[in-house]
DNA sequence: TTTCTACATCTAGAAAAACTAGAGGTATAC
DNA sequence: GTATACCTCTAGTTTTTCTAGATGTAGAAA
């Protein structure tokens, strides 16, 4: 009985979300499933974890949102980008490339 | 004021503590050191992160500590890595190589 | 018509991990 | 003697995610 691990990298929920929506607006379930489809599903994203942490966007400004129609005909809150939420998102990038490449490094120490 | 981001990859501290061991064995301060170092800076750990992170270690039985003289003359905790901490610093290197590759892929995307 | 499945949103409360902000103590240099 | 760098430790808080649901709709299947 090995320890648990999730199937997400913690801190990094945000800046994937703001990346899915850089591309398209979206609604919470299909960005869900972008995510998992994009990394192979690697990265799960619990709908309890989205969805406040879509609040939690949408709060700070950097992600607007408005009701709509998905391909399957049904109500549902899509949600853009702002402007904020660019940059936001080059920030957090930016911040990712530089921590996660220095772990990396560590890890490659012999 | 931009949002203030830590210096560390919540997750990773384990496994960089265990990396860290597993090439000497080395006391907490000494550990804080290294991590920078390796890290060209990029790396922080805080001293109120490190210490409860070495007793939970120690409780998983991942590694073990004993007193001893540090280079300055000082008296110090030393932490070795076990048989166990090996085998959990191969697992959380493993998922790390995994999840933050699939991230970086995900971030990658256009 | 009912019932099932996949789609879709949301929340309360708990858990995990790290941070803040200290306290306490020692060897050595000045 | 006192300042500084070294060294350990902890209580309480914050941040972030997870668990474990509730609620509801469209369309397919029975």
């Amino acid at each position: 009985m090995g320890k648990q691990q999730s199937d997400m990298i913690r801190g990094t929920l945000d800046m994937l979300v703001l990346k899915v929506l850089s591309m398209d607006p979206m609604h919470g379930w299909g960005i869900c499933e972008r995510i998992k489809l994009i990394s192979d599903d690697e990265l799960q994203v619990n709908q309890g974890s989205l969805y406040p942490a879509l609040h939690k966007l949408t709060q700070e400004g950097w992600i607007r949102s408005y009701w709509g129609l998905t391909e399957n005909n049904r109500k549902a809150r899509f949600y853009r980008l702002t402007r904020a939420g660019q940059k936001q998102l080059a920030v957090e990038a930016a911040h990712w490339s530089r921590l996660a490449s220095a772990v990396t490094r560590v890890m490659a120490t012999s």
